[in-house]
DNA sequence: TGGTCTTTTTTAATCGATAAAAAACAGTTT
DNA sequence: AAACTGTTTTTTATCGATTAAAAAAGACCA
């Protein structure tokens, strides 16, 4: 059966909606809130058929008004996050936090049930992970997890350098009056506001680094390119969320390197933007290499383990 | 059920090498045919006991022997390749050949249908398919098709050429000893022996092409590369296969492309490698930058279709 | 030790069911 | 007629069970 994930998040948002709209006033249509929320119309009525039935709201047809101030609880944040969704981050904790080596076989049938979902959910996932080159498919005979190892990391780089020169330097020649620039603008005060309060808002760095380095990309879209920075989004994403060791130091000094770099950009100049851009990416990868090491080190020497036998 | 395909291809191949073996002589063993069958041991004793079953060897243990000049029938052809290699080649060619046109929604339903497979099969094809940038998901749903356009054609060269002129350097920096080289020597034998004879052996250049660019590319490994040069094969391949416009003609240029480029290579001259390798890039990128227009040109223009609709 | 016979695991593939979500269609009201 | 809502049809997502094929592991033997 399809689980109503969608449904449970329209419904918590269509609560702050209510919410902000106040006792009295009337909903807007059905197609203003499918487009609102995110959702088809048929999902927006199921809300709405709910929160009638919660007294939140009154009426039918085209005069529907706001009854009560939203009380009924909301739907746990677990429920509301995509069956996909789960098995990646529950992959992605195995393979970064647990001791998930290379050369461990993944068995679909154990990763299913230690993530609770049926093995087609895995098989999806394994399918469409396969891309980010941690995991091989041996034909009959199953997955295979390369391993989160210093060559990855290197390997990853090496194109992550190619692609990002590339960028930075179309994005340097934009011409004058491109949006570009004031977006750019706008990212250099969203990472001083960051480094002013870092101590407490260090997590933030990791949505601002993707976003920052997709705006790069932007000048000149590539899909290749795009396709390439899911890897890297994936990959920091989960790494910065578990890798505690220095964190506040590293993002601090990311968000120092991300600032010279933008400076470089704004002053288009192409050589004082390929050194920003180099020592970044250079200064990114020592801690990647570095994180691949520590967790290789901290494991105690194995055979071939497999999937879930820990 | 799954398919047995593996099974009816290893007894064709069985078939090869017991004919080769001769009436009389004994075979070899379980795991040395298994070695060379390419499947497993428990695949050989099937094969072996249709054989034995068949007439055509005798005895048991490891004392088994021919008795006879394999004279039954082989499986036909269709019944040796796996369904997903099916799947995908279908789906090239409804792409390639028939008229998709961008923006076309991918039905799982129907595609299953027209293909005869189950719609898990076309799902799990759709999500390894998704990373050549041809297709797109859109969660609840479905798929839509992007279209081969000359945008694919020159975002898919944009990264061809970063990558190869990379691997190009390195290859022609690999030290003197190296058995890079005489691989290379017999690659360019390879070729001189196709272009004696291009006006009849012109289909074998796009096996030729897809291995020649992935020797280059072993130079210096890396598992972004080669992924992406998955992509690059699986559109050539198909697209030599259908696109017969003036096939003999550039199958012959490109040969003499890469002639050059591999005397480049060989003289180890960085100027030259690198003009030599931009020259075939950009012959390569013309041809499939025209055939996506023609393709486009061919086709009464309609509305948004559906997948199968004609 | 290198082989075969036997058993256990795991993958590949299909089928059917069901609820969710989207999309299309058909009316209604202002 | 444009903007809605009510209703119906399609399509997707997910599960679970099933089956045969292949692979892998284990037991045994010359």
């Amino acid at each position: 059966m399809k689980s109503d994930t969608v449904f449970k998040r329209a419904f918590n948002d269509a609560l702050d909606v209510v919410a902000a709209l106040g006792v009295g006033e009337s909903l807007p249509s059905e197609s203003v809130m499918s487009a609102r929320l995110g959702v088809s119309r048929t999902t927006v009525r199921k809300v709405l058929a709910r929160l009638a039935a919660g007294g939140i709201v009154a009426g039918s047809g085209r005069h529907k008004v706001v009854r009560a101030v939203p009380d009924v609880p909301r739907f746990p944040k677990a429920e509301t996050v995509p069956m996909a969704a789960q098995v990646e981050a529950r992959f992605m904790e195995w393979m970064l936090r647990d001791d998930a080596r290379p050369g461990t076989v993944i068995n679909e049938l154990e990763l299913a049930r230690q993530f609770g979902v049926a093995t087609t959910g895995i098989r999806e996932f394994l399918n469409r992970f396969q891309r980010f080159g941690l995991i091989e498919k041996r034909p009959n005979a199953g997955w295979v997890f390369k391993g989160f190892t210093p060559a990855f990391a290197l390997e990853l780089f090496e194109i992550r350098e190619m692609f990002e020169l590339r960028s930075a330097r179309t994005f340097a020649a934009a011409p004058g009056g491109s949006p570009f620039w004031s977006q750019l603008e706008a990212m250099r005060t969203e990472h001083v506001a960051l480094l002013a309060e870092v101590d407490r808002r260090y997590h933030d760095f990791s949505d601002l680094d993707s976003r920052f380095h997709r705006l790069i990309n932007s000048a000149a879209p590539n899909r290749f390119i795009d396709s390439f920075y899911d890897i890297i989004t994936l990959i920091f994403h989960y790494h910065y969320q578990w890798n505690k060791r220095d964190e506040r130091q590293r993002n601090e000094t990311a968000i120092r390197e991300h600032l010279t770099y933008i400076d470089a950009l704004l002053g288009r100049n192409a050589s004082i933007v390929e050194l920003a851009c180099r020592a970044h990416l250079a200064s990114a990868r020592e801690t990647l290499i570095r994180s691949t090491q520590e967790g290789a080190e901290g494991r105690p020497p194995r055979g071939r383990g497999r999937a879930g036998s820990a």
